[in-house]
DNA sequence: AAGGTTATACGAATTATTTCGTATAATTCC
DNA sequence: GGAATTATACGAAATAATTCGTATAACCTT
């Protein structure tokens, strides 16, 4: 038995973990005073401090308790969760296909022209890495 | 007062669209099967008919009743219902970065050449339009 | 026409999420 | 030290989504 991956967090975890992604570790009242500023109306404190209590049961989190004031820090990748959650919504919305989400994002939404000009810079990338792993299918370490 | 706008559909209710987008309109009977065949486990007949039923009031699904079995078909088109949840997909999972998802969805997947190929074509088209719409911003009808 | 089959309607249990009130303990401030 | 403040824990209500059982009506088969 392998420790279960923690599992996908719901819309009010996933706006918790924003903020701990960004700011860093945070207390409920930092974590609650931001979450309430980039929202219509307050959120209550023990609104925040409920939720993560249970982010920290489900592993989405850790906490240090060794001074009172709790402090909550990111326990998931931004990335790897991104991409757990990107993942779940092909499969639902897109039947599994990466490439009908990407033409309904470019094609939907309006996108710069810099945008473009990175995704076509990506494109590029992942070219080349596949040019060069299909002559050599063996790569060492 | 307008009528208002059909609400995002659940995940339950997704899957019954994406039968009803492919095969057309249908009886409970037949989207019940469908699922069923789709899934790992059976899926009760009556637990269908009750999505079914909720979706009507949501205004996601039409039905017509003449028959006793009656035939639901879907009330709201996929391009606009898959453009509607990545709107807030985006919004919730990337902070309203359609580039991010992009790059995420490109970079973190298998993407084969030829859909490579495909989004390079995207991106072309994309590029003329804006050069096209930037030069003469007022388009008539 | 009677009995079996198939349909819809409806109520209700289950689970998950979000929200907040209240109790209680620790801390800080005169 | 005692009052006010600030913290956590916990219970529980409200809402939504999913599931299915049961009642009842319509239909078909013989």
């Amino acid at each position: 038995m392998s420790k279960a991956p923690p599992p996908k967090p719901t819309d009010s975890e996933l706006e918790i973990l924003h903020v701990l992604w960004q700011h860093g570790p945070a207390t409920v009242r930092a974590i609650n005073d931001n979450l309430s500023q980039r929202r219509q109306a307050e959120v209550g404190y023990t609104t925040t401090l409920k939720i993560l209590q249970l982010m920290l049961e489900k592993a989405l989190v850790r906490r240090d308790d060794a001074d009172r004031s709790h402090v909550y820090r990111a326990a998931v990748r931004e990335q790897e969760t991104q991409g757990l959650l990107l993942n779940k919504f092909v499969d639902a919305t897109f039947g599994g296909s990466a490439l009908k989400l990407v033409m309904q994002a470019l094609g939907s939404r309006q996108t710069s022209a810099d945008e473009l000009a990175q995704i076509r810079r990506l494109l590029n990338d992942i070219e080349i890495q596949n040019s060069t792993a299909t002559s050599d299918d063996d790569e060492h370490a």
